[in-house]
RNA sequence: GGGCGAUUAGCUCAGUUGGUUAGAGCGCUACGUUGACAUCGUAGAGGUCGUAGGUUCGAGUCCUAUAUCGCCCACCA
């Protein structure tokens, strides 16, 4: 296969994935004896989403864990699926339909507008599936799963029975959030608070019995005063002191309401008496019922006053504020009107302005679910990644709120009760049918309740319905628990916290130990615009990844996702940013480009023991260190750490220092270490393409291909390849200090024909001291390697050097290297970087004898710490002389010209 | 009100259990197309680590306070 300068995305990404998937590759392999398995399960998108930076670095990562342990001999399954996240998806139809027909889901009738969702999934359903191909997720496609088909249905129902014969759903008066546009209630996460301009209304309530007083209370909603049943204050306050127990007469309508005293008033906001409205505020209905005050509802359910409006009856909310404001004024009760800025909840689907109201709700008793979830963590069978989430989850758990699960949609879950012509409810996992025996009762069921259920009474049975639960299916036993989840902090009480207690409330088929649904729960980092601002879709402040894709390929995005992305630590993008990780494929590109044009000819086996140089050595010893590295930073869950170890051996080692040796040895005929070299290469490419796999798995499957077909090696797709086993890689910390010598004397030589202007190529003839006996044995041995890399035509290597008349010197370390000059240069630059360097080692060596004059530091530091301090000083020490003589020299060279 | 995170080079960020002369990428400057790569190479300039205290022989690293930014929870009559 021909390689050519630059990697285009587009031409491999399709046929690459096709080829994955045609393989059956992202399927676990058949079950095996004594097999270990690996199993995550994708966080269902919703199905009506669309892919965005978060969904790209959340699954980047899922991918990049499934890929290495599928590599590391794990038998390893990615579930995907969608979730039908009911109010997004039910909005998106009823939207479309009234725009196309002008109708509301009303005049279609719950049935055909069912119909209506499921075809509109069935054709935009998958979309954002077909998206995290392109991002090239290795899910296993056979087992994808939706949260409303059969399957899920029957585990929904299942669960719910078992809760309702637990004794764990009940039936109560709720106060809901109430979306007046949608008609249904909504989930306190589906609620936004808006800042408002507002107006704060001082409402005077007579005291009966005393004419002519009263008690001024606040309110930014003047209408609920109508569904008024008492006020309060504080118990403390003085100026109630009297007053306590008395009745008061609520305005217009004149009933009756005592004023009583409740802990949760604050003294200090306005006249320090609130008015209690249980129907239509979260705060008054704990004080209602704390003081068994009755409930007077004021709405129907499109947000109209109903007949508890009294005079203003059928009147919107606006409209009765409005009528209601002015019948105070004119009958003097209305005491002032300030401007008032305050938060207001909006509904996130239909902006309408939220109105708490009470309502008939399902909802599941959570404390006894919550215990064996708060033993999870206790016993460390779930571990938080950042730990700190811990904390979060515990909180949470720890102060849990039953759950309201009922949902006044059509798109969802309808709830498995039915009721009797009582009005007697019974949950079933079959449907029963119309005029068929109640079990309990035996009178006729009448109807099912007509609710669905919260989207999250689906999701949070993900990790074992997607498995076929409540069957005991082989893969359930197989593939459950799970290992790894990973998702975003925003829903740790939503859905993770949730599927905990469903694996320990369901799975009881499993000892307690076994049933937590997952090992690791890794919190994402937040992706941020470049401002610092949450990326979304509201702010309009999103990047596309298939944008990005389309620019850069979908390996560059993933690998600059992953670079930028420290464990727990938010993210700030700009599309620029996805370079890096392009410039990188390029460089590994070409990498590889260079390798396989140089494998012509015999090879060695590639291990440290055929190493024929130094440099054969030392990339070796380099290869086993980012091994190590990248393995240990996969296993803790460091995913930048690991790319980052492999964005530097492949580009400052391999690319910067080996390739560039080894070129000469390549181009000759003759060098008989030539063998030894193509076998280094063709060894270091195979393990680097295989690291950077999980990374960029694209390109490197491609390289792979073409690596295999070069040294005509028979091997696997390399997603299906074996994970690097270090066999026959040895450190070798010899190598490296040599190598250093190498590096540090080349890098004087470059940056002297900098400084000068000598010209980065003009052959020079140099004079090399090298005072230690060791250095000048490799400089000796490698004379070849540095003649190359640092241009010089000739050089001598001696023990010491007088420097040379007329000629320039670069120090390194111990060494120092003069290079004679034919002409007329100008050194002033050269002398003032010695004698900058020169002034750094000063201080260096200032602040080593600073501590070492320091007896508490000789006699309390580790003395290893203190032997390395010494060394560090004696190096300096040499370094500091060379730099010092060098820089007189060149002070008189430069006066005596 | 409670909790959490961040504050290190012009920008975006690393900096492991306190111990080298505090690093990287981008940007910037200079030079350079040698057969992997100009989507490149080489060299260089540029921070004393938000502020104030403290612990310690020694603090970017630990503690306290404080400032600024951001997030979560609760509340908002």
């Amino acid at each position: 296969m021909e390689i050519s300068t630059r990697y285009t995305p587009a031409d491999h990404e399709a046929s690459v994935y096709r080829s994955w998937e045609g393989s059956g590759g992202f399927q676990p392999r058949p079950p095996q004896h004594g097999e270990r398995t690996f199993t995550v399960m994708i966080p269902p998108p919703n199905v009506t989403g669309v892919l965005h930076m978060g969904h790209a670095l959340n699954n980047t990562i899922q991918d990049i864990v499934i890929r290495h342990r599928r590599m590391s001999g794990w038998c390893a399954l990615w579930v995907p699926g969608t979730d039908h996240a009911g109010i997004a998806t039910q909005a998106v139809v009823e939207r479309k339909l009234f725009e196309e027909e002008k109708k509301t889901r009303n005049d279609l009738g719950r049935e055909a507008f069912l119909e209506r969702v499921w075809s509109w999934k069935e054709k935009h359903g998958n979309y954002i599936l077909e998206q995290f191909r392109r991002m090239g997720f290795s899910c296993d496609w056979s087992r994808t799963r939706f949260t409303m088909e059969p399957g899920m249905s029957r585990a929904v129902r299942e669960a719910f029975v078992r809760l309702w014969e637990k004794g764990l759903v009940y039936r109560g008066p709720r106060l809901v959030n109430w979306d007046c546009v949608l008609e249904t209630a909504v989930g306190d996460d589906e609620i936004e608070y808006v800042q408002r301009k507002d107006k704060l209304y001082h409402i005077r309530y007579p005291i009966q019995g005393r004419a002519g007083e009263y008690v001024s209370v606040a309110t930014t909603r003047p209408e609920t005063m109508l569904g008024d049943t008492g006020v309060a204050v504080n118990p403390g306050d003085e100026r109630y002191q009297g007053l306590i127990g008395r009745t008061l007469v609520l305005p217009i309508l004149g009933r009756e309401i005592p004023l009583i005293a409740d802990e949760t008033v604050d003294s200090e906001f306005g006249t320090g008496a609130v008015k209690v409205t249980p129907g239509h505020d979260p705060e008054d209905y704990e004080r209602g019922a704390r003081h068994r005050l009755p409930i007077v509802n004021l709405y129907e359910k499109d947000g109209r006053l109903n007949s508890n409006g009294g005079p203003y009856a059928g009147m919107t909310r606006e409209k009765a504020r409005a009528e209601i404001v002015k019948k105070l004024d004119e009958l003097g009760l209305l005491a002032k009107v300030e401007p008032y800025e305050h938060s207001v909840a909006v509904s996130d689907r239909s902006k309408s302005v939220i109105e708490p109201l009470v309502s008939e709700q399902w909802f599941v008793k959570m404390k006894p679910l919550a215990e064996p979830a708060i033993r999870a963590v206790k016993s460390g069978a779930l571990r938080f990644r950042p730990e700190r989430w811990t904390k979060v989850y515990l909180d949470w758990l720890e102060n849990v709120r039953d759950w309201c699960i009922s949902r006044q949609l059509w798109w969802g879950h309808q709830i498995p009760v039915w009721y009797d012509e009582d009005g007697v409810p019974v949950a079933a996992r079959e449907d029963l049918a119309l005029g068929s025996p109640h079990p309990n009762t035996g009178k006729p069921i009448v109807r099912q309740d007509e609710d669905v259920l919260d989207t999250w009474a689906s999701s949070w049975l993900w990790p074992f319905a997607t498995l076929g639960w409540p069957d005991l299916t082989d893969d359930l036993q197989r593939f459950y628990p799970t290992q790894f989840l990973s998702t975003a902090r925003e829903i740790i009480y939503l859905w993770v916290a949730r599927m905990v207690m469903a694996g320990y409330e369901f799975l009881d088929h499993l000892p307690e130990e076994s049933r937590c649904p997952f090992e690791v729960c890794y919190v994402n980092a937040t992706v941020l615009d470049s401002q610092g601002k949450r990326m979304s879709k509201q702010a309009g402040n999103g990047i596309d990844p298939i944008e990005m894709i389309d620019k850069y390929g979908a390996d560059a995005v993933r690998f600059s996702l992953i670079l930028l992305t420290r464990e727990g630590q938010d993210v700030k993008l700009s599309p620029d940013r996805f370079e890096q990780g392009w410039r990188f494929g390029n460089k590994v590109w070409n990498a590889a480009r260079f390798v396989l044009l140089s494998l012509e000819g015999p090879r060695s086996d590639g291990t440290s023991a055929s190493a024929a140089r130094l440099e054969d050595r030392w990339i070796l010893s380099r290869l086993a260190a980012a091994r190590e590295d990248v393995s240990a930073a996969l296993e803790e869950h460091r995913y930048n750490d690991a790319a980052t170890s492999l964005y530097r051996f492949v580009w400052n080692d391999l690319c910067d220092w080996y390739l560039e040796i080894v070129k000469p040895r390549m181009l000759s005929q003759t060098d008989p270490t030539a063998t030894a070299a193509r076998g280094t290469l063709a060894r270091v490419l195979s393990d680097a393409l295989s690291m950077l796999h999980p990374f960029t798995p694209y390109m490197t499957e491609v390289l792979w291909k073409a690596l295999n077909e070069r040294i005509s090696r028979a091997a696997p797709m390399l997603m299906n390849s074996r994970w690097p086993d270090g066999a026959g890689l040895v450190r070798n910390a010899a190598a490296e200090v040599e190598m250093q010598t190498i590096q540090d004397l080349v890098r004087a030589v470059r940056s002297v024909r900098l400084l000068t202007g000598i010209g980065e190529r003009k052959p020079l003839t140099v004079q090399v001291a090298a005072p230690r006996a060791a250095e000048r044995a490799v400089l000796e041995a490698h004379a070849q390697t540095v003649k190359s890399l640092a241009f010089l035509e000739s050089w001598e290597l001696r023990e010491s050097v007088q420097r040379p008349p007329n000629s320039a010197v670069a120090v390194a370390g111990s060494l120092e290297a003069f290079v004679s000059l034919t002409e007329d240069i100008d050194l002033d630059k050269l002398r003032q970087s010695l004698a900058k360097r020169a002034e750094k080692v000063k201080a260096g060596i200032a602040t080593c004898d600073a501590r070492l004059g320091n007896p508490a530091f000789v006699e309390r530091a580790d003395p290893d710490i203190v032997e390395e301090e010494r060394s560090r000083r004696a190096e300096m020490a040499l370094e500091l002389a060379l730099l010092e003589k060098n820089v007189a020299g060149l002070s008189e060279g430069a006066s005596s010209r």
